[in-house]
DNA sequence: CTTATCACG
DNA sequence: ACGTACGTGATAAGT
């Protein structure tokens, strides 16, 4: 790591320690460690204490405390500090650890018995100009200001202790029009009301610096008196001499007899491990991974030490030590373009982490031997990518046996957080690392890896690669104590190159329907907007809520149903409320559904089919889902509509090759089957097990009426709270849904649950459990933490439990089809079929097939997802043939 | 960059 | 009394 600032520089960190833990204290929210300490000033002193390392680079650090005892002060003046309330017990509590932190820090404090912590820093600060240093004074309290100098900057904090201001002769000059030493005149005149020194009356920081501008010093002032007019002058000469007794007290002592060395405030020395311990029992983990960089005995280990391979010989001594080792890490960069084109231009290679190789274009075919070596494992950090981009090359690795980010989703797989490499090297190794983003740039101004410097993408690659080594043996033994090592290495590993495999292929479309439905929603658009312009009596972009807005329930006067944040809800629901009131209503909902298919299928979709073979290679991710579960990108494939007819029309554009099918295959209510099974109500499973139609069937059971008088209401009330349970849904969400009285929704949902009572005391126990431990999980132990379950926030504490009840359900059924996912995708290699897997959408599975090899397909993808696993329910699949996802239905 | 809306299971 | 179904991703508007 390079330091742009001069190491040799002697630059001197002084920290008013008292000032600052008392500005933490009210700057923070409480916070406390789990064990009744609080910490929240201890760990708003750190933050800032990093701050100051970080931005000032300090060579030398001291840290000054006041000590309980009197000082100098009180004894000339016995009021001094009068009235000033004692710490409270939440922040006297924090003193003591605070200062345990700092001496594992190796950090230098100092409390000298009769002397104020400024005290101290001013005899210090003084004693660093001396000696050369540049000096950094860190405080809350204004008198400080009296130390600046050319050398010296004292830093004010601000905003709580975000943020500071700093002062050195020049800029004290520039607020205050008075020199530093004249700020000691200024409150001789003003007093200080915080720690009671009087001044005199009448004279405020206005006046003051107004006089001191005259007669430049306190003295000066007081002796010029007869000068002054009126109160003034009287106010004045009647307080001489508590002005005189305030100046003393408020300047600032820089001879405290005191014995120290600034040698011993040299800082950067100190016991990694104990820190981190220290920091650990506060619980202050967010900190951890910022301190290895202030170690100085660190700095050597960040030497990057990246070794070119620059001959097929070269390479051979790689290959043969990777063959001894059974296992290498590797690490993939390719230039942004086109998947199927070979767009790698780095591969970095390790067999351990001290031994990191790199390669470039020219060697890269001669890498297929060994990844396509069964028996050595490849480790690595989002292997899909590595796995896609060896494709074009006629490589596929064999083997992927442990990635990073997938192991740590299934260890937390927890809500809007990505799996980077840098968050799992400061979790799992204390270790601050580069960051995709550092090397990149974010947001729309990023670059590719092709843009960086060889050395910055050496030391990105070393960052992984030394992560990987470091986690793998702390991740597998957390897999193995949460009892998940069939699901990471039986399913989600191997799922890996499931994914990438259908990346890769893709889904093949038909770019002439694509811009023949264009036209026809665009025509349909067009016309369905003159209609609303027309009916509105103004053009407006229809498009957008706001104007919308405007028009429906101003101009319009229709009455408002609901309001967002920031103004009208137009919303579907709205619309439809709305309906009768106005002919326009449905001609708006008829538009927005257009533009919707338009836009997001049609326009959206057009730009994503490749160039090379007109196929749609969207993105399948495996880290993102908290239950469990897929999610598709680039486009989102899991999300084309079927629900109405026109939307429908959109899966006409997904078809099979020339020559080729599509089979789909979808479980029939696999959700309701696996909560079947969870909870085992005999009475569930029975209707499962009659192979009636699970809605009417449970209709009948809860409405107490013959399976063959079930009303189509009924029916359709079954299946709502069907549904509704998996998600934990109210009495008032189902009443809402199916526009029924609450009393009667909540008769449904009693008669349900008095008809099938393993399902209610099953939910009870999840809902229970997950209070007890934190998390729920599914039936192949996939865990997901919700914490929030424990919220004192009524609305929060009933979402966790709402996802608690639904993580188990959703989840399992995610394991279920990614098992059968995994099945399938061996059964195809295994009976050499050439027919492909190209798409999940949470219970559906679609190959694409030779004609030829149709049957053998049907007959496997059936097989494989009804025996995914082994339930106390039958899993039931649908299957369809067709030339479009369209005619698969 | 956030918000509102709407597409799917 | 609270507010009211879980999980995703894409687009356009507007701050």
């Amino acid at each position: 790591m390079t330091n742009k600032i001069d190491n040799n520089e002697k630059r001197l960190l002084l920290i008013d320690g008292n000032s600052i833990i008392n500005r933490a204290f009210f700057a923070l929210p409480p916070m406390d460690n789990g064990e009744g300490l609080h910490t929240n000033a201890i760990y708003g002193f750190m933050t800032m204490l990093f701050k100051m390392i970080e931005n000032y680079n300090p060579s030398h650090i001291s840290v000054a405390f006041d000590m309980k005892a009197p000082t100098f002060r009180h004894e000339s003046y016995t009021d001094y500090k009068a009235g000033r309330k004692s710490m409270v017990s939440e922040l006297a509590m924090q003193l003591k650890p605070l200062k345990k932190l700092l001496d594992s820090f190796g950090i230098y404090r100092q409390e000298i018995q009769g002397y104020e912590a400024d005290d101290i820093l001013g005899t210090v600060s003084l004693e660093g100009e001396k000696q050369g240093y540049k000096v950094f004074i860190v405080t809350g309290d204004r008198d400080a200001i009296q130390l600046a100098s050319d050398v010296t900057t004292v830093l004010i904090t601000k905003k709580g202790i975000g943020e500071v201001e700093e002062y050195n002769t020049q800029s004290v000059i520039e607020r205050y029009n008075l020199t530093p030493t004249q700020f000691i005149d200024l409150k001789g005149l003003m007093g200080d009301k915080s720690d009671n020194i009087p001044g005199i009356p009448g004279i405020g920081e206005k006046t003051g610096i107004k006089l001191l501008t005259e007669y430049k010093t306190l003295e000066g002032v007081l002796e010029n008196s007869d000068k002054l007019k009126g109160a003034q002058k009287k106010k004045v000469e009647e307080n001489k001499e508590a002005a005189i007794m305030s100046k003393e007290l408020a300047t600032i002592i820089r001879s405290v007899p005191i014995t120290y060395k600034l040698d011993d405030m040299k800082f950067g020395d100190f016991d990694e491990q104990v820190l981190i311990k220290n920091l650990q029992d506060l619980k202050f983990t967010s900190l951890i991974s910022r301190i290895t960089s202030f170690s100085s005995t660190n700095k050597d280990d960040q030497i990057i030490d990246i070794k070119k391979i620059n001959s097929k010989s070269e390479l051979e001594t790689f290959v043969s030590s990777a063959k001894n080792y059974k296992k290498f890490a590797i690490k993939v960069f390719t230039r942004k373009d086109n998947i199927l084109n070979k767009n790698i231009f780095k591969v970095y290679l390790a067999i351990n982490s001290e031994n990191i190789y790199v390669i470039e274009e020219d060697l890269i075919e001669d890498l297929k031997n060994i990844l396509e070596d069964e028996e050595i494992e490849k480790i690595g950090y989002e292997m899909k990518e590595d796995y896609v981009a060896f494709r074009p090359y006629g490589i596929k690795i064999k083997n992927m046996a442990f990635d990073v980010s997938i192991a740590e989703y299934i260890i937390d797989s927890k809500t809007s957080t990505s799996y980077d490499i840098d968050s799992i090297s400061n979790k799992y190794l204390y270790k601050k690392i580069k960051t995709k983003e550092e090397l990149l740039g974010k947001g729309a101004k990023s670059i590719a890896f092709t843009d960086v410097k060889d050395e910055d993408l050496d030391d990105y690659a070393n960052g992984i690669i030394k992560t990987v080594f470091g986690c793998i043996d702390i991740m597998k033994k957390k897999i193995k104590d949460d009892d998940m090592e069939m699901l990471y290495y039986d399913v989600e590993m191997p799922l890996v190159e499931v994914l990438a495999d259908m990346e890769y292929v893709g889904i093949c479309v038909d770019e002439e329907i694509v811009d023949r439905l264009g036209k026809e929603f665009d025509e349909s658009i067009k016309s369905t907007a003159e209609k609303i312009h027309k009916l509105a009596g103004e053009e407006f972009n229809i498009n957008s809520p706001k104007q919308l807005g405007v028009i429906l329930f101003e101009k319009l006067e229709l009455p408002v149903i609901k309001k967002t944040k920031t103004g009208y809800s137009t919303n579907a629901e709205v619309l439809e409320k709305l309906r009768e009131k106005h002919e326009i209503i449905a001609l708006i909902t008829e538009y927005r559904s257009v533009v919707k298919l338009k836009s997001t299928y049609i326009d959206g979709i057009k730009q994503l089919i490749n160039k090379n073979d007109g196929r749609i290679h969207s993105s399948f991710q495996q880290t993102i889902a908290t239950t469990g579960r897929i999610s598709s990108t680039d486009p989102n494939m899991q999300n084309i509509p079927v629900k109405t007819e026109l939307g429908r029309q959109i899966r006409k554009v997904f078809v099979a090759d020339r020559g080729m099918k599509l089979v789909d295959a979808d479980y029939s209510q696999v959700e309701l089957r696996v909560l079947a099974h969870m909870s085992g109500d005999e009475d569930m499973i029975e209707a499962f097990e009659s192979g009636e139609d699970i809605h009417r069937k449970t209709a009948s059971q809860v409405f107490n009426v013959e399976f063959d008088k079930v009303t189509p209401e009924l029916r359709s009330a079954a299946k709502a709270v069907n549904f509704g349970l998996i998600y934990g849904k109210s009495d008032f969400g189902l009443a809402k849904d199916l526009n029924i009285s609450l009393k009667k929704s909540k008769e449904y949902i009693e008669n349900y649950f008095a008809r099938f009572p393993k399902i209610k005391v099953f939910m009870d126990k999840i809902v229970e459990d997950a209070q007890i431990s934190g998390y729920a999980t599914t039936i192949f132990k996939r865990r997901r933490y919700i914490p929030e379950i424990l919220s004192k926030n009524f609305i929060d504490k009933n979402r966790g439990k709402r996802a608690a009840m639904n993580a188990p359900i959703q989840g399992s059924a995610a394991d279920i089809i990614k098992i059968a996912m995994v099945n399938v995708f061996n059964r195809l290699k295994e009976e050499e079929l050439k027919s492909n897997l190209i798409l999940q959408v949470h219970d559906e599975l679609i190959i694409e097939t030779y004609e030829d090899e149709i049957d053998r397909v049907k007959v496997l993808l059936k097989e494989e997802m009804e025996n995914a696993v082994n339930l106390k329910v039958n899993l039931d699949v649908d299957l369809n043939v067709g030339d479009s996802w369209f005619e698969t239905k």
